[in-house]
RNA sequence: GGGCUAUUAACUCAGUUGGUUUAGAGUGUCACCUUGACAGGGUGGAAGUCACUGGUUCGAAUCCAGUAUAGCCCA
């Protein structure tokens, strides 16, 4: 049976999954053996595979399939999050392209639209995760939305209020225009515009022709200005306190204010202010007592103080109050000017500064463990420099506004009987709702007479509970899964998230079960382009990841993600990383080919092999206490590319080119079998990143009895230093050869002499190697000064190779002068340093002897060059 | 405006508490070789004032200060 040339992925990849999901490998139950788990970032539920989940998810099943070959009990809980906001918009455009409008359905037939939508389209994500290789335990899948889970987010929040921590108030919030609803301030992107800074003059009330000139970038607000503000000390506007001023267009006065908020340098020292359109005039207006004048409708046009503006939106309005206020009279100049404006993160539209009545969480309390825990470093952040980021956030934290004016996600339970502020009850139930109800009034209530809010909460409100409620930790408190499973240990997921996400499931974490929800965090970086983009959708600049995994197969795209991304650095993605894991399939496929391929036949082993053997076992026991490190550190990018050279270069290019039996001739059966066990177990640790060719050739290597998914990661048992530096020095006379002949044109084919004088020793067991990988007939040691040869120095022993026929004496002499340089450079600095007394008193002893060693293998090895030299003719 | 982080080869990154080499790797690039495991492989080479300026030290890519540039977070 021939192999095939390639590795071809898309056969090995379906059989593999299927094979995995049949014996139930990924699956978890709690037992005996140390858990090891991770709770997947759930993403949209309608959302599809993009380039951030690829590396995300990557880390997330490296890290989990080697816990499962370390014998951990490993359980990747997936699932999907309803994404209020974003979901919702997608299913009202969607209905809108099929003429329906949100505002004309009812909240149940909107529902039973948006379920539709989440079940034709939900989960589809989940079934890409599985074309990368995913082993989640699929039978865990939770939603944020299902009923279990759901109970839990309700329960959270009547706990949270009947301790006191949930409340409602009227607060400026951000206010989406588009999608109808008040956005956290992390959904808020704030961006540098250009715009135009109107100056506009109001005039004096009781004056003939006393005018005060009042810069702004919003002059559609001039409806809803409830005074003018000065700064105190400011002495152009001492005349103007205590007087009133008449608001442009609109026949209302309103009073002058003093407050020390104001810029005396910006625009023209005076400001107008309108509390209920941006935060800072909402302060002074509470402050000052002023009114809020609200001028716009929710959908961010103009209501009635508008006046002839009036439903009208109010970047129309702006432009149409420029050109009437200059008609009028009262623009005095408008000048460019560059702000900084707030977009919605979902929606892109301009956000709205917006007073109204919300459900806010005070988090105050609930940060303090959540800081202090991740401070003292129980919980690890992966790179550590996000602590600071972490910190500086958590130390300021505000309040957090959870109700969103939207119907997908879980609904308020507030339920209000009344019209006043205080006349609601909160409960988890309608039933429940009644009967407190019923309590607090002191009379019987209907269901009827009860109306539950109309919000939702921030999806986020249900997210912080993820490492919690897919254990049913809330529901069923002490339940043995909660018990088993949580805390958990490695959290993958991007920075961006820090604060939306990580910190309240901190919090959460410590506020119900007293115990951190993850014992390391890992931040990927953002996915970009070639030109530094973020990979995004919109920007349609990040490549389909199925694809990819079509081109390059799953292991070579997983590779391609894992090269080049340390934790907490930007991806700078490329398909040619995605080649390059393609080509390292390639490479080990081919290994197993050239293995394969070999006839056995039962002959004496060569001792160049069997040395062979001996040192590979050696660096792969030091690689793999190297890997083992590098995965305690959390360097997974560095492990891959530890893990690759470990194949490439000592593997293939030296293990298997020294072993490797002539062209046509059979190999010995010792040999044969040991390098299957060596493959065995490179296949192991490989097996966390590419899982679907490793399994492969596992199961056509050798008869196996276990899968390599289930198999037991290489115990480390330490290695012998001296073989391994004894190994280079030959690598090094091996490569001095090679290099021997390209400069003097001499073909792999020609057999070479050589010679050595003093004592060779360093690398005596593996003369036969030398021998052998660098074709020499002879290889002995001389007395006498050999002239006309090449010559090089490999552990301060001289090596002759004597020219054959074609001598470059020229170059040889080059070669010597240029080393010679060298050498005496270096010299120089060693020296320099051993001159210096202070140097040598200060010092530590271990660090000096260095230096002298150093110094006196230098000075051997420029006496041997130039004695080179001179027997050069 | 405030804070954090970074700046090492063409690109992407290592460089552990300052001291195994006049700084390493992968990719790319250049030269040569290759009917023979490898949509390629092998061998070898070139390529860096470690952003800049000072300081601490016997010794700095590494510690400190300042400057410049970039990114992120917050307002």
């Amino acid at each position: 049976m021939s192999i095939t040339k390639t590795y071809d992925p898309k056969i090995a990849e379906e059989k593999w999954y299927a094979h995995w999901l049949e014996k139930g490998y990924f699956n978890s139950v709690p037992d005996d053996r140390e858990p090891f788990t991770v709770v997947i970032p759930p993403p949209n539920v309608t959302g599809v595979l993009h380039m951030g989940h690829m590396l995300n998810n990557t880390i997330q099943d490296v890290l989990i399939r080697r816990a499962r070959m370390q014998g951990k009990n490993a359980c990747w809980v997936p699932g999907t999050d309803h994404a209020s906001i974003a979901t919702e918009a997608k299913v009202v455009q969607k209905l809108k392209s099929e003429g329906l409008n949100k505002t004309d359905l009812t909240r149940d037939e909107f529902l039973s639209h948006a379920f539709e939508w989440k079940d034709k389209h939900g989960g589809i994500i989940l079934e890409q995760l599985k074309k990368l290789g995913a082993s989640c335990d699929w039978d865990r899948t939770q939603f944020t939305m299902d009923e279990d889970y759901s109970e839990s987010v309700f329960d959270v929040f009547v706990d949270l209020f009947n301790k006191g921590k949930i409340y409602r108030g009227v607060r400026m919030v951000n206010w989406d225009p588009d999608a109808l609803t008040a956005v956290s301030d992390e959904e808020v992107l704030h961006k540098e515009v250009n715009s135009k800074l109107f100056y506009v003059r109001y005039k004096v009330e009781d004056t003939q022709d006393e005018w005060i000139t009042v810069a702004t970038t919003r002059p559609e607000t001039i409806f809803g200005d409830t005074a003018i503000c000065v700064n105190p000390k400011d002495d152009r506007y001492k005349n103007l306190h205590g007087k009133r001023i008449h608001v442009p267009l609109t026949d209302r006065t309103i009073p002058v204010v003093t407050d020390e908020y104001v810029d005396v340098e910006f625009g023209t020292g005076c400001l107008k202010i309108t509390p209920a359109h941006d935060i800072n005039d909402y302060e002074i207006g509470v402050k000052h007592n002023l009114d809020n004048i609200n001028v716009f409708n929710d959908n961010g046009t103009l209501n009635a103080y508008g006046l002839h503006y009036e439903g009208v939106d109010r970047f129309e309005v702006r432009k149409g109050i420029e050109k009437e206020l200059n008609e009028k009279g009262y623009l005095i100049k408008v000048e460019d000017h560059q702000n900084k404006v707030g977009y919605s993160e979902r929606t892109n539209a301009v956000i709205e500064p917006k007073l109204s009545l919300q459900w806010f969480v005070n988090m105050k309390e609930l940060a303090e463990p959540a800081l202090e825990n991740v401070m003292n470093g129980k919980i690890q952040f992966h790179p550590s420099k996000f602590k600071n980021t972490y910190r500086h956030w958590m130390e300021n934290i505000k309040d957090w506004c959870i109700s969103r004016q939207l119907w997908w996600g879980h609904r308020i339970p507030a339920f209000y009987y009344g019209k006043g502020t205080n006349d609601f009850v909160v409960a988890k139930s309608i039933d429940e709702a009644v009967k407190f109800a019923s309590e607090k009034l002191g009379k019987s209530v209907q269901t009827e007479d009860l109306r539950q809010d109309e919000d939702v909460l921030d999806t986020w409100f249900s997210s912080w509970l993820w490492p919690i409620s897919v254990f049913d930790g809330l529901t069923k408190p002490n339940n043995n899964e909660i018990k088993y499973y949580y805390p958990t240990n490695d959290l993958v997921t991007a920075p961006e998230i820090m604060f939306f996400w990580v910190a309240r499931m901190i919090m959460a974490g410590y506020e119900y079960l007293d115990e951190l929800p993850f014992k390391n965090v890992y931040f990927t970086g953002i996915v970009r382009d070639k030109l530094g983009r973020k990979m995004s959708k919109s920007l349609g600049n990040s490549p389909d990841p199925i694809d990819l995994i079509h081109k390059f197969g799953a292991d070579g795209v997983r590779v391609g993600v894992l090269i080049s991304s340390p934790a907490g650095n930007d991806l700078p993605f490329d398909t040619s990383q995605c080649e390059q894991g393609r080509n390292f399939s390639n490479k080990i496929w081919n290994a197993f080919r050239l293995i394969s391929s070999w006839e056995v036949k039962d002959i004496e082993q060569p001792s160049s092999s069997a040395i062979a053997i001996e040192w590979f076992t050696n660096k792969f026991q030091k690689t793999l206490a190297e890997l083992n490190e590098l995965y305690d550190n959390y360097k997974i990018s560095e492990a891959l590319m530890v893990s690759y050279k470990l194949v490439w270069d000592d593997f293939c290019s030296w293990y298997l080119e020294i072993i490797k039996p002539g062209y046509q001739h059979p190999i010995d059966r010792k040999t044969l079998e040991q390098s299957i066990t060596i493959f065995n177990d490179i296949l192991k640790v490989l097996h966390p990143f590419m899982p679907f060719v490793t399994e492969e050739i596992w199961h056509q290597l050798s008869d196996q009895n276990e899968d390599l998914v289930v198999s037991c990661w290489p115990q480390v048992s330490g290695f012998d230093a001296h073989l391994l530096t004894s190994f280079s020095g030959a690598a090094d006379i091996v490569s001095s050869i090679r290099n021997i002949r390209k400069q003097q044109n001499i073909g792999g084919k020609v057999k070479l002499e050589l010679y050595y004088s003093g004592k060779y020793s360093g690398s005596r067991e593996f003369t036969s190697m030398i021998r052998k990988m660098a074709n020499l007939s002879v290889f002995e040691a001389t007395v006498e000064k050999i002239g006309n040869s090449n010559g090089f120095i490999v552990d301060g022993i001289q090596f002759y190779v004597p020219f054959g026929d074609a001598v470059d004496v020229k170059a040889e002499r080059t070669k010597l002068e240029q080393e010679l340089d060298y050498s005496k450079g270096f010299l120089v600095s060693v020296q320099k340093k051993l001159g210096n007394e202070r140097f040598v008193n200060s010092a530590p002893a271990t660090v000096v002897e260095n230096e002298k060693k150093k110094q006196a293998d230098t000075l051997l090895k420029i006496s041997l060059i130039e004695e080179k030299l001179s027997n050069l003719n």
